[in-house]
DNA sequence: CTTGTTTTGTAGTAAAATTACAAAAATTAT
DNA sequence: ATAATTTTTGTAATTTTACTACAAAACAAG
């Protein structure tokens, strides 16, 4: 039973509540405060009934409903729909903070919510033709070469592993002048496939630019806007959150894991 | 201060159509006729009112609300609502399997959804009291060693590198040899981070086993039952999937990756 | 201040959902 | 088999909810 994904990722549905905090400032008196009372609560505003949602907003029920057909909804019902599937889709997943009051039975679901809409999030908007292209790639090169620095060097290595078990021709590598030797020796249909979590390694930049020099693949896990992404063959962008001293400091890794699942799926289905 | 974060999916609504069709079989003539209809085409079902849903699956009116009621709806527009959450996100939180006709743009989901809904179910059930507890033998060790072989010593790595990150006296450790001296070496606050994904290995039992009699902390990330987590002074269970040929073959690693998350947190909260 | 425009609420109407109850199946015991 | 009991299902009435037409305020410009 080969079941679909069952998204339907309508642009306009699924960030009405970020629409309604746009449109604040253009709203008139009574429409910023049914908005108000939306954004104050947005799931219970999903289970309320236009009667108490006008009660709270001290307002009439036709201004909401009014405040809805400004929203492009066709009435209130759509409305909460809209409202409800804008909540769960996690398109507006504020990263929460963790603060120094937290007990671990507080900041241990932050910490699990924060790496789940991620997932999430990456889950939505990969492209699915960037990976079969990848896939392609890994599966007709002759030589795959995992290349990561500090905290990526795992997820390199866990790669390589992945790959191995599915007879690649893979290995992953650590040490820049290893790295810098393997890609000057590099051939045109092997694939350097290059982890990062912050774009931020001179060297690596470097070694993509020669094996991309000599006719090599170049496949990055970047985050978006980076350099390395930049003068890739082929790139996905991951970001890294920016987080400050108390937000939750969950790494790029765990995405680049999933990722990387895929991948090595893909090329698993690919050779059968 | 327990404070949720403030928006977090919630996985217990999530999974209607997941339990509307697991239900099905179970269902009476009337209900089966409801089920299918949704079944069919759930996003219509959300935008539609009992009438037209009720005409849709040749029944009246209040069967379907009964239907909503057994599945612990308040009433139809309940039903919807949940309906609406499960679409929108489109997470199955069933371990969908993977068959070798699935394209990349049907696969993809289904890892990211198996990957998150391991991290829901953990989130749910993982024990804080536990969690506490590691934290404090971790803040008061006057050593750290993780342990881990095969894949698992990736974690190992990562999470020597977190800890270090806080200024503990911690070290990784892949090499059975090294484990067995440091552990015959091991005093009474050392603690010895055990990391295993399948308990399959009997020189890590040892070495548990060893340090336990010297006196010193042993805690293990292993699956439940597991021989390991038998002998430990703490653990915390977290199961891998068995997975047949074409299931979604995603590792225990994210689940520790992000449980090392956590307790990485509670030890920099814990020494502020 | 008056006229025209926009905004807002009232009241009535239409639609939707739920409930109570009765009819029809289905089940069980005799 | 058939009567009695239970369960299931639909009809009709009730209640709740949402929408619309219209009129009263509020506001703006002359």
């Amino acid at each position: 039973m080969n079941r679909e994904p069952q998204i339907s990722v309508e642009f306009g549905n699924l960030n009405l509540i970020e629409a309604i905090s746009k449109e604040l400032p253009k709203l008139n008196k009574t429409q910023t405060k049914v908005a108000r009372a939306i954004l104050a609560d947005p799931k219970s505003a999903t289970e309320s009934s236009i009667a108490s949602l006008a009660r709270k907003s001290s307002v009439s029920e036709p201004s909401v409903n009014r405040f809805c057909k400004r929203f492009n909804a066709k009435g209130f019902p759509d409305l909460k729909l809209r409202l409800a599937r804008s909540l769960a889709s996690g398109i507006c997943y504020v990263n929460p903070k963790i603060d120094p009051s937290d007990e671990v039975a507080s900041f241990t679901p932050k910490i699990f919510d924060t790496a789940i809409s991620r997932l999430a999030k990456v889950r939505e908007n990969i492209c699915h033709q960037h990976i079969n292209q990848i896939i392609e790639s890994l599966v007709q090169a002759s030589g795959i070469y995992f290349f990561a620095h500090g905290a990526s060097a795992q997820v390199a290595r866990d790669s390589a592993n992945k790959f191995l078990g599915l007879n690649l021709p893979v290995s992953s590598h650590g040490d820049i002048l290893i790295q810098q030797m393997l890609v000057a020796k590099g051939q045109k249909n092997d694939v350097f496939f290059i982890i990062s979590e912050t774009d931020s390694n001179r060297e690596l930049l470097e070694i993509a630019q020669t094996a991309k020099k000599n006719g090599s693949i170049v496949i990055s896990l970047t985050p978006s806007k980076s350099l390395l992404g930049d003068i890739s063959t082929l790139s996905l962008y991951i970001d890294t959150l920016k987080f400050s001293k108390n937000h939750v400091p969950i790494s790029s890794r765990i995405v680049h894991l999933v990722i990387l699942d895929v991948l090595a799926t893909g090329v698993a289905l690919y050779k059968n």
